[in-house]
DNA sequence: CTGCATCCGATGCGATACTG
DNA sequence: CAGTATCGCATCGGATGCAG
């Protein structure tokens, strides 16, 4: 055991606690509760893919933070990195068996926001219009 | 239709598309993709809470931060907001329907990152062994 | 093509103090 | 108890330039 969990959640059976400021599995909650991580993730779910063709997928993602990103994943083991001995050099990115187990989760959050933006949207507009009618 | 999706991911229905830097989607993404959110969102996910009370159990969330994740999590629609009016005011926070649609997705995520610690911090231990051993 | 290094502005977020 | 306001530091992240 390495912190107990405050919240009356099911204690997990690994130890570990995300809601635990010091706890190891909260930094890597940190990496993964990330919006270019999780968009990273779910883009090599189906297939690898290489550096720039990653960049061009996800829109708006720099080449800096996309790099930071996959070094980070590669580090956690998430992410597999194959460099090709062609000239000039290729680069893919695939899913490591431990990668593929978080995909689900990734893509389930992503598809969550896609498919409820109509709902979203409407509870917006309810709240700002609330508001603009109290601030009167 | 709102934006084309480029990966050759499954179509989404709703037309939004999180991949495309200016849809709504990504903003949505923005703020459910989110450490503290995710948390949060987990917090709540049993039973309502007051706010001290999420901010005990979320282990180094500041006031402020529960405060900016809290409003943003109402306006859109994922939490309802219930002020009593007892002598002090009480405030709890609970889900609403839409809400408890997502929790389970970020479950997914949180529980994934204590379950699979013992293999990331493997995976971190090879990574940087051998970063170390390459550069000497 | 695949990165890393640097500069630098924007944002995040903790600490602190104050209101109802 | 449940916030809001402000400050100041730290990190994020885009743009540019350079290297393998």
């Amino acid at each position: 055991m390495v912190t107990p969990r405050k919240p009356p959640l099911t204690p997990d059976a690994s130890g570990f606690n995300v809601y635990a400021r010091e706890c190891p599995a909260r930094m890597v909650l940190d990496r993964i509760g990330d919006k270019w991580a999780l968009l990273v993730l779910d883009r090599l779910r189906h297939d690898a893919a290489r550096f720039n063709a990653i960049r061009r997928d996800i829109g708006g993602i720099s080449q800096k933070v996309l790099s930071q990103v996959l070094k980070n994943l590669e580090r956690d083991g998430l992410v597999l990195r194959t460099v090709h001995a062609t000239v000039p050099v290729a680069v893919t990115y695939s899913l490591t068996p431990l990668g593929e187990t978080l995909t689900q989760a990734a893509a389930s959050l992503i598809h969550w926001a896609e498919s409820h933006m109509a709902q979203i949207q409407h509870a917006q507009r309810l709240y700002d219009d609330r508001l603009a009618a109290t601030s009167l």
